[in-house]
DNA sequence: TGATACTTGGAAAGCGCTTTCCATCTGCTG
DNA sequence: CAGCAGATGGAAAGCGCTTTCCAAGTATCA
């Protein structure tokens, strides 16, 4: 139904051949006069090249396929922004896919793992059935990719697709964007070792996810470095929900009460991430206690919304946007780089740290 | 490079016609061991459809086009969460857009008006030219629609393409969700009034956005039926740190400062969005103003990341996923509706109204 | 047993472009 | 003015599928 180029062809009078050379970027240039009247007719006719079309006859799309987890997590829409920005940049267009639904069938089977895992999968093999140019692996990484998926991404990136993850993964040829996660969780945890911290409890993601895991091995390694040892360790899920239901379960099992809490030192929760952070803040003042006096928190990522948080969020601060415009940076590229790394900061705000003396003063 | 069709039909040992009559979808199914041996073939060879052939020959894509203004703000990212939801249940892919970094040339032409004007009009382009089945515009309508999106959507739509618009759009044809924003706002603000509030700011959007407008109209039809005039109306971006710049200004104006404030009753600053209301929170903080005792703050649409601020944001609640899956299905159906109306609710948090009677008592 | 009606697999014509060749034409050089 | 390089427009062969016809095979019925 829309105008095709062969119209464009008729009434401007010249071959396919030319239209085409004129309108949609060749190494050919027509002569000028030829070209004004190709313009004029393809205007006059409202045509609009077929993607598509290009797509077969140039065996490439223009398209970059983007997997995160959930899209309205603060986390990943910074991440998807900076990936936005970058596809912009150079005219293409970005494929969105999350894995929070399950795989698409709704055939959810049970274990929240292996309905991850096939969400993932499938947007993945949408993605190469789409033939996107490269595909942007936002979610955390396994310790033991999915045979299946590492099986088919091999073969994409075989004929030519190119796969960025963040962190790194078992995939042959992906490039990967290496995250401080240990030394961030190490160094906050330091910052905050300093500060005069001692009592800890650790918030800890999925197990499953290696994003979790380093992130929770990088506070466990600073604590043992200062002989101190976590009070608790509480496995949730990266989301407020999960991070307020491992709060209270944290207080419950160290019997923390809003009363007799600030004897010594406060206890500092270390969640996995910011999200969790928020949601054990929102934990913590359901139960009547005070932040930072009777209880601390820090978080890690530093995702945008906190700006506007109170009390602020002490955390590691991991420049998100960044990552999303590097990893469509090395998802555009050739072949120049396979790889990057990216270190944040530690960034102390009331909730933890910062106040610790004067809690203790207190 | 990848493996086709012809490929897996030889390997069978059956034509092309047949081959893609077993694997992809038709209403013709050949017997059952020929079923199985293109099956085989097509698992040994590891192959996977091209979607842009499938497109091509099929003249119809499964992408559905999403335009929205930031996706890392949280209005967004929850609507396009739902979008992700209905289009993952439908198996069609997310093409996403946003229109916050300009027109993708990099040739920002001063105004942000027409910078985000020619954003937006170079999504719809693109999502045109890949020929999505659909556009879902997410971001505020203009009271006066560019007239070249205009003109190109109506021949989009002519051409069998479906077009959906968050608010009311003069684009002809197009599905309409409306939103209770004037109704919404108003609703907001009587419940204030009731419980106790008379001193009202207003923090309107940006003017040119029928959000904005027709929210504020809502706020000034309620205060007028009781017979209030705003004490200031001070214009912002839609973002937090529109939010901050304006109540820093509308204190200013007002010469509110820290400690004569609680005088009768307290200001209560009304935002267009939450994300301009958290900003406010900030900057009331920055003056060390207290919430709510000093000044109150409301905001509108109650954003998912509202669960785990503090104080909480007294709002109007919009079903945003809810907003994002009616979106996608109205624009994967084919004639159905022609549109539909949400509505949403006040809901009263700490920061403006639940307190108003006890910080008069103070 | 011959005629009629289904099934079923395959050949081939597109879907809307790009790009390789080719043919033609222009302008120079000797 | 013959001869050749360089420029320029067009014909046609794909790109990887879907789907319409067709032809051939299998039942069904009188």
């Amino acid at each position: 139904m829309p105008v095709k180029l062969t119209e464009v062809a008729r009434l401007a009078g010249v071959s396919l051949a030319t239209a085409s050379r004129v309108l949609n970027g060749s190494s050919r240039n027509p002569a000028a006069d030829i070209t004004e009247r190709v313009r004029v007719a393809a205007e006059e006719l409202g045509y609009v090249a077929n993607a598509q079309a290009q797509a077969l006859a140039r065996s490439t799309t223009g398209l970059v396929g983007l997997v995160v987890h959930d899209i309205a997590d603060p986390y990943f829409s910074a991440i998807a922004h900076g990936v936005q920005e970058v596809a912009l940049k150079s005219r293409r267009q970005v494929l969105l896919a999350g894995t929070d639904f399950g795989g698409g069938d709704g055939a959810t089977d049970g274990s929240t793992h292996s309905a991850t895992h096939s969400a993932e999968l499938a947007a993945v093999n949408a993605f190469i059935s789409y033939r996107t140019d490269a595909i942007i692996l936002a979610t955390s990484r396994f310790l033991e990719e999915d045979p299946l998926l590492s099986r088919n991404l091999e073969r994409y990136i075989k004929n030519g697709g190119r796969v960025v993850t963040l962190g790194a993964t078992s995939i042959p040829h992906a490039k990967v964007i290496s995250i401080g996660n240990f030394e961030g969780a190490r160094d906050l945890v330091a910052a905050l070792v300093d500060r005069g911290l001692v009592r800890f409890a650790i918030l800890s993601g999925p197990h499953d996810r290696n994003t979790a895991r380093s992130r929770v091995s990088g506070f466990h390694q600073a604590l043992t470095e200062r002989e101190l040892t976590p009070l608790a360790v509480v496995e949730g899920e990266f989301s407020s929900r999960g991070g307020f239901n491992a709060t209270l379960e944290c207080l419950d099992t160290l019997e923390i009460v809003a009363a007799g809490t600030s004897l010594d030192s406060p206890l500092c929760i270390l969640a996995a991430n910011d999200v969790m952070a928020l949601g054990a803040m929102t934990a913590l003042r359901s139960r009547g206690l005070r932040i930072p006096e009777d209880v601390q928190v820090a978080g890690f990522d530093d995702i945008p919304t906190l700006r506007d948080h109170f009390p602020g969020l002490s955390t590691y601060r991991l420049p998100l946007e960044e990552i999303g415009r590097l990893a469509a940076t090395l998802a555009l590229e050739a072949e120049t780089q396979t790889g990057s790394t990216v270190t944040g900061t530690v960034v102390l705000r009331e909730s933890a740290g910062t106040t610790a003396s004067s809690a203790n003063g207190a």
